[in-house]
RNA sequence: GCCCUCAUCGUCUAGUGGCCCAGGACACCGCCCUUUCAAGGCGGCAGCACGGGUUCGAAUCCCGUUGGGGGCACCA
């Protein structure tokens, strides 16, 4: 879904076109205003800006069809006074049976299509409410798929459809392509579930153009392929992977996921997989997205981000992982400016291994609490009884230490340590570590312990010491 | 059942008749670097679904098979 707006903004940009944001809430049932307003945030928070829409409105505003319905209405009566859609008051029942009888697959069998004045007139002595069905017609539906080709349709496979329901409200088969035509709308890039109803769309727009509905002129399609999650599966709305507040809560950066998204189904070119949007869209061509579907990787999506999270500079990485950590509430809602110089100080450590934001919360927390909670098995595997002399050794040569910096701290641990104890380096630092970030993967030791400063590093190697 | 559609490493892809005994990325596996973890460097594993054509030559074009997906609503 997402992958779809992206694909047609970028293809908009690209072209210098007018990118148009519609909302199609034909059906009251399952439309409502939260997944609206959600659609804008996400929209908005990928980057993806619109030259028409719902809450900026255009030249053809409104753009929300629960708005149009009069408009709707309107046009249905001129299709049925032109006779090119006419009423059917068959069931569904009626058809199926229609269609067993007959051996015939499933669908309408256009038998409302001709009925006599007697028949007519019978059905409404029933009291039945009618659909407006359009009026097919018996010519081949051909046209040129901006991504797959050429599609054709033999009439005898395209039933007539209904556009208006029984309760005289508009359907989706009738809204899209008038507001299509009204919204003089020149490129429809959609999923390929909708391929097969494009033969009607394209003989409604000859409807419509015959009525002198809109500009007379047809859009050209483009029929995306689909993304699926796990195995074979489409992925839907309702999956959490098609989720993208979830990746945003997660710390993925918008960059990052829209890159990973632009990916699916087309690639930039030359071997490189890392880009911005402005990128995209100096490239970016309908013609050379894939026809074939592609399945969500979150693996690679992850590389993705975290190649953005490199790339970012440090200063904005930063504002962001403070964002995160107030999120998190690690910190408060507005940090001190202490609070945020640390951070600051703190993201070059954490730059290079970080995949999405919310990791920060573990690799930095230690540097935001007064004492540190030490994790189960960091403190079994470096706090045992045979790491108490390390730890004892490293409180004493911090102690007295003058030069509280990175390099400084280095220096007379691995005199004290490796030197003196005759330890590895990686039994060294190891309890020392742990003592201080609770944790036994953390951002650089020497620096980790410039940033926690004397007084707190002193104190939980103590701490760690006298366990 | 009928119609439409798709088919390159496990995954995302490059490739539009010779540059391809198929290139990149993710993942995975080694090695190097290294205070942990990463990042980075080097190397490895692994693919044109199958069968027929067309052509001097096919991953690339055509046909078929198989397999996948979608549609056949008074949903969008």
């Amino acid at each position: 879904m997402i992958r779809t707006a992206l694909f047609n903004w970028a293809y908009a940009r690209h072209t210098g076109g007018t990118f148009v944001f519609r909302i199609e809430d034909t059906d009251a049932a399952r439309d409502s205003e939260e997944s609206y307003h959600l659609l804008l945030d996400v929209l908005r928070w990928l980057g993806l800006d619109w030259d028409e829409g719902p809450d900026i409105g255009g030249r053809h505003a409104p753009y929300r069809q629960s708005q149009r319905m009069d408009l709707y209405a309107d046009v249905a009566r001129r299709l049925h006074e032109a006779g090119r859609a006419y009423p059917c008051y068959c069931t569904n029942d009626e058809i199926d049976a229609r269609n067993k009888a007959a051996g015939r697959p499933p669908g309408y069998d256009n038998h409302c299509r001709s009925l006599s004045p007697e028949q007519l007139a019978s059905y409404e002595a029933e009291g039945r409410q009618p659909v407006l069905r359009l009026r097919m017609p018996d010519t081949e539906l051909t046209w040129d798929d901006l991504v797959r080709g050429e599609v054709t349709f033999q009439p005898e496979h395209v039933a007539d459809f209904a556009i208006l329901r029984a309760n005289g409200r508009p359907l989706y088969t009738l809204t899209n392509p008038v507001d299509d035509a009204l919204m003089e709308i020149t490129h429809v890039l959609r999923g390929e579930d909708l391929l097969s109803s494009t033969p009607r769309q394209i003989a409604l727009y000859g409807a419509l153009a015959a009525i002198g509905v809109g500009n007379g002129t047809t859009p050209r399609f483009g029929h995306l392929p689909y993304v699926m999650g796990e195995g074979n599966k489409k992925l839907s709305k309702r999956d959490p992977e098609a989720n993208a507040m979830l990746y945003r809560e997660r710390g993925f950066l918008p960059e990052g996921l829209v890159n990973y998204l632009a990916l699916l189904g087309w690639s930039y070119g030359d071997d490189i997989e890392v880009f911005s949007l402005a990128e995209m869209v100096s490239r970016f061509d309908v013609a050379d997205v894939n026809a074939s579907p592609a399945r969500f990787d979150l693996r690679k999506c992850e590389a993705i981000n975290a190649a953005w999270v490199r790339r970012l500079d440090p200063e904005d990485l930063a504002k962001r992982i403070l964002i995160q950590l107030s999120e998190s509430g690690v910190l408060g809602p507005e940090p001190t400016d202490a609070e945020r110089a640390l951070v600051h100080a703190a993201t070059p450590l954490v730059q290079e291994r970080m995949v999405v934001l919310q990791e920060a919360v573990g690799m930095l927390g230690f540097l935001f609490t007064d004492t540190v909670a030490i994790e189960e098995g960091a403190a079994a595997k470096q706090l045992g009884p045979d790491q108490a002399p390390t730890v004892s050794a490293a409180f004493d040569a911090l102690h007295g230490i003058e030069d509280w910096t990175a390099a400084g701290i280095e220096g007379v641990l691995r005199e004290a340590l490796v030197d003196r104890l005759g330890l590895k380096p990686k039994n060294a630092f190891g309890p020392v570590r742990v003592a201080v970030t609770g944790r036994t993967v953390s951002p650089p030791l020497f620096e980790s312990l410039e940033l926690l400063g004397r007084e707190r590093t002193l104190a939980r190697l103590a701490a760690a010491r006298d366990r």
